[in-house]
DNA sequence: GACACCTCCTTAATCAATTAAGACCTTAAT
DNA sequence: ATTAAGGTCTTAATTGATTAAGGAGGTGTC
C-alpha cells in the first residue's frame, strides 16, 4: 500500500515512466493496446492519477485564484455585497476551469497568514484595512494581483467605485428632501473592533480607505448644504449585522435633537435601523428617512439605497486576474446609482 | 527578469542551494551574516519565497481542502443554509491554518471537473446528485472525502441529518394541527431544470438523496394520518428564491380544492409562499399554514421551519477532514428541530 | 536498394524546493 | 596532545510528474 507514482506502474509494466505519463495524457503517443495493459493496472495497483501537485510544479500553472478578505472566513458572508462579489468572481473562474482558493485571514494576528503556501495563479485582495501585514505577503509573491475596493495599490489593477462620489449621492438625497438632522451609522471603518460613538478625528483616521471615502462623501455633501459636520452624530459598529444596525439606530434615535435622516453604509445595517425605528414607534419615511449602501438586501424592505454593479466587480476582477498577458494596472471604476423606495420622504 | 529560485540566488551568494533553503526556513542552521546577506541578495534579485507548489511537492502537504458544491459557483450562495454550512467550514479551515480551494463544476456536462488538478489535502463534497461524474473524480484522487447531505458514499465519513425524520416532523406539525389539505413546494430534487407538478413517480425518482428522503418524509407522515399522498399537490421548483417560491404558491394556491397547509424544503421558498398568500389576499396563519425548512431566513418572517445545525455541521465536516489520523468513516447524524413560529396554525 | 516516413517507445532534462547525513574547522575539556 | 563537541555549510537524494529529442523498427515509393 505504499504510495503509487507513475514509476511503479512503470516499473510493473516494464515500459518508462514517460509512456505512463503519455498513457494518461496523450493517447494518440502509444498504441492502444499498451494503453489499455497500463490504464489496467494503474487501477490495479490503485494509482490515484497523476499527482497534481507535481504536475502543477511541471506545467507552472495552479489552476486556481487565491482570495483573501478582510474578515475572518465565517463572517465573510454575512454581507450580501460579499455573497455578490462573489458569486461575480465565482462565474469568471468557472469559465476559465480554475478554482478559488479562500484563504484565511488568522484573526490572533500572531499566526502567519498562509499566503506563502498557496498554491495559487494569482490573488484577488478585497478589502482589506491600510497596512495590513497579508497585503505585504501578497505583494512579495510577485503574482498577479488586484485589489476590489481597497486599499488602492499603485501599479496593480483596481476595481472599485468612486466612494466620495458615491457617499455624496446618498447624503445629498436626503439633504435635498430637506432633512438637516442627520445622522450616520458605519461598520468597517477601523479593525480595533471598537463599537460606539466616533468623533471626526476617529472618524478620519478609518483605517479602510473605501470606508474613509465614502465617509467622506456624506460629510463633504453635508458641509455643501450648510450642514455642521461636528454636529452629526456619528456610530460605528464592528459588526455588520442587523442586530448591530438597531443597536446603533437605537443610539442615534434617542440623540437630542433626534436625527430625521439616517445614512448607513451596508443595507443589513439599514435594516436595523428600520428595526429600532419600530421598536421606538417611529414611522418610515414619515418621522425618519433610512438610506442603505449596496443595494443588497434593500428591495423587499423598500430600502433607498445605493446600487453598484457587485457581480460585475467580481466578474471583472476575475477577468483581470486570468488575462493573458496580465492585465494592465488600470484603475476600474465602476458606476453607482442612487435607488429611491419608500425609506426616505422628506422631513415632517 | 529571468525567474529567480533558490538556484539563481545560490549563485550570486556562492553558496549551496540547501544554504539558501534555511536561511528561509531554518535561521538556526546557518550563521547570522550568511543569512543577512542570503536575504539581501535575494531581496535584491526580486526572489518571491520559495515556490509554493514545489514546496508543496516536497512536504507532501497541500494546505487546502477541496470543496464541491452540487449547484454552479454562482448559484450556490444563494441559500442562507450554504452560507451558514460554509462558516462553519471556514471556522475549521481557519484554526488549522488551510484554505479552501472552492471548485467549479461546469455547467456544461462537457468540459471537465477540475477535480484532477485541484492541489489540495482532502475533499469536502456537498449534495451531489446520485451518479454525478465529479463524485467519481473525487474518489479517483483517494484523498480523505466526507459527504454531506448527499450522496452517501459507503466507506466515507458523512455528516448530515436525519432528512425522513426531519421530513416527517414537519409535517405531522401541520397533520396534527388538524390540517388535511396539504401542498408541497420543494427545490433541489432533480437536476434537470424541471419546473412544475411532479407526480408521485416522479418525485421517487428524485437524483438527490436527502431531498428524496425529506420527501419521503413527508409522504410517510401523511400517510400515517390517513392522508392520501396521490391528492397531495406538489410543485417542483429548479431555483431556489424567493420568486421561485411565490411561482409555486400561486401554483398550489390556486388548486382546488386550495391546501391550508404548504410544507417546504427551504426557507426562501416558504418566503415566496407567504409572498403568493400575500398576492392572493390570504392570510397566515389564519388561511394558510406554512413551513419552511432550515431556519436560515426563517426569523424574521415568523416562519415555523425546522432548524438544522448547519454552522455545526460545516465545522464537524472540517475537523473531519483535517484530522489526523483520517477520520473513521461514521455517519454522523445532527439533530434537528422543530421551531414553531407564526406561520403556521390551526386550520379555520 | 536507397531513402523517406511513420509509429511507438525511451532517454534525459526540467520544474523548485526540503532535509538527513556528512565534511570541515574551531573551540573546550581532559 | 587528544578527544569531544559545536557550529556552519555542502552533498546528494527525494518529491512526482511533463515533454522535446532521438532511436529502433517497419512500411512505402521510385
Amino acid at each position: 500500500m505504499a504510495k503509487v507514482t507513475l514509476q511503479t506502474i512503470a516499473d510493473r509494466v516494464g515500459v518508462s515512466r514517460a509512456t505512463v505519463s503519455y498513457a494518461f495524457s496523450r493517447p494518440d503517443q502509444l498504441s492502444d493496446g499498451l494503453r489499455r495493459r497500463i490504464l489496467e493496472v494503474a487501477d490495479e495497483l490503485g494509482y490515484a492519477g497523476p499527482n497534481a501537485t507535481a504536475r502543477s510544479l511541471r506545467l507552472g500553472r495552479a489552476g486556481a485564484l487565491g482570495l483573501l478578505f478582510s474578515e475572518t472566513l465565517p463572517y465573510a458572508f454575512a454581507d450580501p455585497y460579499a455573497v455578490g462579489f462573489f458569486q461575480g468572481l465565482a462565474a469568471a473562474a468557472e469559465d476559465a476551469g480554475v478554482g478559488l482558493l479562500i484563504l484565511p485571514l488568522p484573526r490572533g494576528e500572531q499566526r502567519p497568514v498562509p499566503v506563502r503556501d498557496a498554491v495559487v495563479d494569482a490573488f484577488c485582495v478585497v478589502s482589506l484595512p491600510d497596512g495590513h501585514p497579508a497585503l505585504a505577503e501578497v505583494l512579495a509573491r510577485k503574482l498577479p494581483m488586484v485589489v476590489v475596493d481597497e486599499p488602492y495599490v499603485p501599479g496593480h489593477p483596481f476595481v472599485g467605485i468612486d466612494e466620495p462620489a458615491a457617499g455624496a449621492l446618498a447624503a445629498r438625497h436626503v439633504l435635498e428632501l430637506g432633512h438637516r438632522r442627520v445622522g450616520v451609522a458605519m461598520v468597517g471603518l477601523h479593525d480595533d473592533g471598537r463599537t460606539g460613538w466616533a468623533d471626526p478625528a476617529r472618524q478620519r483616521a478609518a483605517t479602510f480607505e473605501a470606508m474613509r471615502g465614502r465617509r467622506g462623501g456624506y460629510e463633504s455633501a453635508c458641509v455643501a448644504a450648510g450642514v455642521d459636520w461636528a454636529g452629526v452624530p456619528f456610530y460605528e459598529l464592528s459588526r455588520n449585522s442587523r442586530e448591530a444596525g438597531r443597536e446603533a439606530g437605537h443610539a442615534l434615535l434617542r440623540a437630542d435633537p433626534r436625527p430625521t435622516a439616517v445614512l448607513t453604509n451596508t443595507d443589513v445595517l439599514a435594516l436595523g435601523i428600520l428595526d429600532a425605528a419600530a421598536d421606538l414607534g417611529l414611522r418610515v419615511p414619515e418621522d425618519l428617512s433610512v438610506v442603505g449602501f449596496s443595494d443588497s438586501a434593500a428591495q423587499e424592505a423598500g430600502l433607498t439605497t445605493i446600487r453598484q454593479a457587485k457581480q460585475e466587480i467580481g466578474e471583472k476582477a476575475g477577468r483581470l486576474l486570468l488575462s493573458d498577458p496580465p492585465a494592465a494596472p488600470e484603475r476600474l471604476i465602476f458606476p453607482h446609482e442612487l435607488i429611491v423606495r419608500s425609506s426616505t420622504a422628506a422631513p415632517h
